[in-house]
DNA sequence: TGCTCATATAATAATATTCGAATATATCAT
DNA sequence: ATGATATATTCGAATATTATTATATGAGCA
């Protein structure tokens, strides 16, 4: 008996990837991937609004994609699992790979336009 | 000059992730994983009625994570990029052993209770 | 051409997500 | 205890996503 390839499994999978879908929330793991910061810190280099951070945080939180550590009345976030990192940057690869081609598609169709 | 790090980097990438929030998503690449399937055949695996499938198809050809075959009126779906399967692997991972952990955890929680 | 099968798209209703404003909690210093 | 600072939570409105129904396209065949 096993859990994969049930209909649980990949509404689990779903809410872990759910992460992944605002913009916001992957600025701050890119943030956190050198390192721990507070969410002062992290307020201070996104732009975003107290609360708003903190809601993403909990999302975060929930999924346990992320670590905290008190100091004081700071609270320090850290990555949980490298894996979290290394899936985004295969994500990312494929990003900016596409992103190469289509830029060379672009200034082609650009050259073509010309004549 | 790089994309990276940008707003709008972030925004494409959070695009990306969308294909991986929906179980049918999952489900679908999951199938395409060891080969090609057409419309039809994971109409019958999956149970998905017709026309939602081929949204979600349209999803993931948005993104371009599958390729299309056509051979007379069936249409033959396949993964486009491997990456998409070993970043999702990474994530099924995490997600298996916390379960694991969890289901650990759950366990002995109902052994104290016991006592 | 007209018919059928396979797939795609459009429109809509139900549901889920996001953000901002207000409020609550927790820690420290006085 | 009171006040100050840092973080978290709640609620509601705006927006986005999903599934269903109905309709459209496209290929093959009589």
């Amino acid at each position: 008996m096993t859990i994969k390839g049930t209909d649980l499994y990949y509404q689990l999978h779903s809410e872990l990837c759910h992460v992944f879908t605002s913009p916001k929330r992957l600025e701050i793991i890119d943030l956190l991937r050198d390192g721990e910061h507070s969410v002062q810190q992290l307020g201070e280099m996104t732009g975003i609004p107290q609360a708003n951070l903190s809601q993403h945080l909990a999302i975060l939180r929930q999924q346990k994609m992320v670590e905290t550590r008190r100091d004081g009345t700071c609270v320090y976030y850290s990555i949980a699992d490298r894996r979290l990192v290394k899936a985004l940057d295969l994500v990312k690869k494929m990003l900016v790979e596409r992103i190469k081609v289509e830029g060379r598609m672009a200034a082609e169709l650009a050259v073509e336009m010309k004549k």
